[in-house]
RNA sequence: GGGUGAUUAGCUCAGCUGGUAGAGCGCCUGCCUUACAAGCAGGAUGUCGGCGGUUCGAACCCGUCAUCGCCCACCA
């Protein structure tokens, strides 16, 4: 699509993203400009995508993150990088199964009715039907992924690389299998891992509870938040040194309801402060009960079930729900005369990340990946700088939970996910793990292998992401070249469950770290600061900001609107506003546009001053930008690029070039529109590739319809620092506009009509100054409504009724006959006084404190001086000034 | 209980190594000036959460307290 081809519709007055938008994704994707092959001259530059589930529909978080990438992908390929952005989607063990479970109750029937097989083939065709959704949805927002490398967490080769991964780790004994206290989901029917666990705070009660000692009147009571699992208890325990229960040690009770004997123990672990000191011990379902209960080898018994109903062990209550039977037990004790007391009693309760449902501590047989030995290299490249987050401040976090690692328990009892790759013996016994399916028994060559039926994880396969989409275990190019990936992405909610089981696994498995930096980004919260939930139903659809906005306004709002690492709060009306911003660079190009339709490439003629500013001023965003998106400070280099094109390129550039380029009459003019045209290209083509990582779309919009040889802005190079940092045009520009801003104030104040031409007259004894005042005078007279503007050295008389203003060094007059209030400009010049008086006050207090001028630096000290020198003269003249008009009263 | 972030204009937020407090929205005044009224020009508005300290100098560094938020934590 270039300019020959492109037809040139007239630019409508305000930019439509919807008719653009859709029009330049198509076209890059089927260029094939997403598309990175392996190219081992280039160097690489890789990022994995953190696949959202494949059940997801696209949420503000993920076009928070996406946009982040994208910046970084963008910038990094228009700066040469061999650059790979590699998409993919997550299977989503729970959530996936839910949702197709949820198909077949709506179908009448169940998943285990259809049985395992079956089932699978549902979820696969939900997967295949629904799952590119969220895919769909990343291209509104202009994610420039290399598609044809999407990858999915149960493809094929990331089945095979979870394979090789569980083996190896089964091989080491880091992978093991046993019986411990796990969190049981009684809704999901699977057993989560510890950070799956959401504690919630909740009032309950301390219920206390009289346990008589056995052969004795004595008792023991015990306080407990969960009287139910009283029929679990093997034991009381007390401290070994509580003077009040010291002669019980060794001695048993009979346990309430089920007379059963239980001996007193005494441990360490018992708060002798809290409750009553005496702690029941229920080890089946208490996660420190349990370690009490290894310690002293006490029995386990169960007394729930899967569904968290009272199981046989609970006599009557068999098949009570847990807190239906905990109502009816304490009732039951209360009438024994067991239950001596009640208490309020706040305390956090564990609930399934997924489902709110409150988690049971269960004893149960299952998987676990031993994490200790695996977190110490982990530990160590971050403490060794190998890896870096960005802000640093995560750092800490992760080494908080690196360091206090848990073992992690990664056996699920789904059916949708990597199945684990272990069978076990029906004859024998023999435990097998292997990368290919076993045929036979090694060693009693049965042939009656069963598999274990559980599923690994979700985040085992997320853990391996950075590789196993590169094709690992293979040796591949694409894994030379882009492993480690330049940098990971993602939201500081998952530091825990993903980012660290990458880094353990890359370690691990490859030997180096996944990436050398991961940089963190806060949430996207409502306008109230609350998460955005279903429940709450304060989500704000992404799509719907599209469609109202455009993408390129959305990413924009998303990565300028705070600091990294930080929350977000969406408040719409910051669409707003950063869509006006899209309309003003469109409108800003439209006017580029429409004077360049007689540009023909050729030599500059003289630059003005105002071209050596802004292509000054163009020479530092060009610095800044690149550095800022270097920093991966992605907000501060968007804010740059608003300012300069707002306040600097618009508000004063176009405007100062409006007089060459409505004008060419005569060569000269026609030398001098040129250049106008030729600078104004310049500067707005450059500002474009500069602007391109944030907003896409428009940027490309806009480009192709400059006269620019090129595919497409996403594949023209980053601009390089050009050659014209100008600090003189620059201190002459401040000051042309501070004369022109100076008399606009006075006419607005002296309520002259914006149409209503006035006479300027400017004192400026200075050469340079006046010099630059000069060239200028045609600026003035158009920026600030002038009929005429003169320019004196001296003025031997000056203007009775003016109006006036006092810049350093320069004196501005508008004799306003008529139209001048007197007294008006009395005050108005008082109030001046005023200001310079206390600013020229404050730097003489500084400037005469020896502490500042003996400690200061020598070069804040001068800067200081020269300050006061300007504010001195100009408190003087403004008193001069004030003194005449007084006169004149 | 331990971390950690926030506290700056009416609102939402910037303010990078300490050296004259900024933007957007809103508000006030005036403008349909041939890129843009989603705009232009001008204006008002801040004991930078409190208190101490370091420093010639603190929104910024240190301490402490307060409020809000988040994360972590085996006191039943």
């Amino acid at each position: 699509m270039n300019n020959e081809t492109m037809e040139k519709p007239e630019m409508a007055k305000t930019y439509d993203p919807n008719l653009v938008e859709g029009k330049w994704y198509k076209y890059w994707e089927e260029k094939g400009f997403f598309h990175t092959e392996v190219d081992k001259e280039k160097q690489a530059f890789s990022i994995v995508m953190p696949p959202p589930n494949v059940t997801g529909a696209l949420h503000l978080g993920h076009a928070m993150d996406s946009t982040i990438q994208d910046i970084l992908t963008r910038f990094k390929r228009m700066q040469g990088y061999n650059t790979l952005w590699l998409p993919g989607t997550d299977h989503a063990g729970i959530a996936t199964q839910a949702k197709v479970e949820e198909q077949l109750v709506k179908e009448g029937t169940k998943r285990v009715e259809l049985g395992r097989e079956k089932f699978l083939e549902r979820v696969w065709d939900w997967k295949e039907q629904y799952g590119g959704r969220i895919t769909q949805q990343l291209r509104r927002l202009g994610a420039s992924c290399d598609w044809e490398r999407e990858r999915f967490t149960m493809d094929e080769g990331c089945s095979k690389s979870v394979r090789e991964a569980f083996v190896q780790l089964y091989n080491k004994g880091l992978i093991y299998r046993g019986n411990y206290i796990i969190n049981w989901c009684p809704k999901c029917h699977t057993t989560i891992s510890d950070i799956e666990v959401d504690h919630v705070d909740s009032e309950g009660n301390l219920y206390h509870l009289r346990y008589p000692v056995k052969d004795s009147e004595e008792a023991l009571v015990v306080a407990t938040t969960r009287p139910e699992t009283m029929f679990g208890d093997t034991a009381v325990a007390v401290h070994p040194d509580d003077e009040r229960y010291r002669h019980l040690i060794g001695k048993t009770v009979l346990l309430p309801l089920t007379e059963r004997e239980i001996p007193i123990i005494a441990d360490d672990y018992v708060d002798r402060e809290f409750g009553t000191g005496a702690l029941k011990i229920t080890p089946a379902h208490d996660t420190n009960d349990f370690e009490i209960g290894l310690r002293h080898q006490l029995p386990q018994i169960v007394v729930l079930d899967k569904e968290a109903k009272m199981n046989e062990n609970a006599g009557k209550y068999h098949g009570m729900d847990r807190f239906e039977a905990r109502i009816a037990i304490v009732k039951e004790l209360k009438a024994a005369g067991i239950l001596l007391k009640i208490e309020p009693h706040a305390n956090a309760v564990g609930q399934c990340y997924r489902c709110s449902t409150v988690i049971e501590p269960m004893v149960s047989k299952q998987w676990f990946v031993k994490m200790e030995p695996l977190a110490k290299p982990a530990i160590e490249v971050v403490k060794d700088g190998r890896l870096e987050f960005v802000p640093e401040r995560f750092e800490k976090i992760y080494l908080g939970w690196m360091e206090n690692i848990r073992e992690w328990c990664i056996s699920r009892q789904l059916w949708w996910g990597h199945r684990i790759p272990v069978w076990y013996c029906e004859d024998c016994g023999l435990e097998i793990c292997a990368d290919n399916d076993p045929l036979a028994c090694p060693t009693c060559e049965s042939l009656q292998l069963k598999q274990d039926p559980d599923v690994l994880d979700t985040w085992f396969s997320s853990g391996l992401w950075p590789f196993s989409t590169l094709g690992w275990p293979e040796k591949t190019p694409e894994l030379e070249q882009f492993y480690p990936n330049a940098v990971l992405v993602t939201g500081r909610d998952i530091i825990f469950f993903w980012v660290a089981r990458m880094i353990v696994m890359g370690l691990e498995f490859k030997g180096e770290v996944p990436f050398p930096k991961v940089m963190i980004h806060g949430l996207v919260l409502d306008a109230e600061g609350r998460k955005m939930s279903k429940s709450l139903g304060n989500g704000v659809d992404p799509l719907e900001v599209i469609d109202q906005y455009g993408a390129d306004t959305l990413r924009f709002m998303l990565i300028t609107g705070n600091t990294a690492g930080n929350d977000l709060r969406f408040h719409p009306e910051r669409l707003e506003a950063t869509r006006n911003f899209t309309n003003k660079i469109w409108n800003a190009s439209r006017y580029v546009l429409l004077n360049l339709e007689d540009y023909v490439e050729g030599p500059r003629g003289k630059l003005t001053l105002a071209d050596r500013w802004v292509l000054s001023r163009y020479a530092s965003i060009v610095e800044k930008g690149t550095e800022a998106l270097e920093d991966y400070d992605l907000g501060e280099g968007g804010r740059l690029l608003y300012e300069f094109i707002w306040n600097e390129f618009c508000d004063w550039y176009i405007e100062l070039t409006k007089p060459r380029l409505y004008n060419k009459s005569n060569r000269e003019e026609v030398l001098a529109r040129h250049t106008a045209q030729s600078v104004l290209l310049e500067v707005l083509e450059g500002t474009l590739r500069l602007l391109h990582p944030y907003m896409p779309f428009l940027t490309e919009e806009i480009w192709q319809a400059l006269p620019v040889q090129g595919d497409s802005i996403m594949m023209q190079a980053w601009p390089t620092l050009p050659e014209y940092e100008d600090s003189v045009a620059e201190g002459n520009m401040t000051l042309l506009m501070d004369a022109i801003k100076a008399i606009r104030n006075i006419r607005a104040e002296m309520k002259v009509s914006p149409g209503q031409k006035v006479e300027i007259l400017i004192l400026a004894p200075d050469a340079l100054q006046r010099a630059v005042l000069e060239t200028g005078t045609a600026d003035i007279l158009k920026l600030a409504g002038g009929a005429s503007v003169e320019i004196f050295e001296t003025l031997a008389e000056k203007p009775p009724q003016a109006a006036s203003a006092v810049l350093e060094g320069v004196e501005i007059y508008l004799p306003l006959k008529g139209l001048i209030d007197l007294d008006k400009e009395v005050a108005r010049v008082e109030k001046e006084i005023l200001q310079a008086t206390l600013d020229q006050q404050s730097l003489e207090a500084k400037l005469s404190n020896p502490g500042f001028t003996n400690k200061a630096p020598a070069q804040v000290v001068a800067k200081e001086q020269e300050r006061l020198v300007g504010i001195v003269a100009r408190t003087a003249a403004l008193e001069e000034r004030l003194r005449e008009l007084k006169q004149n009263l």
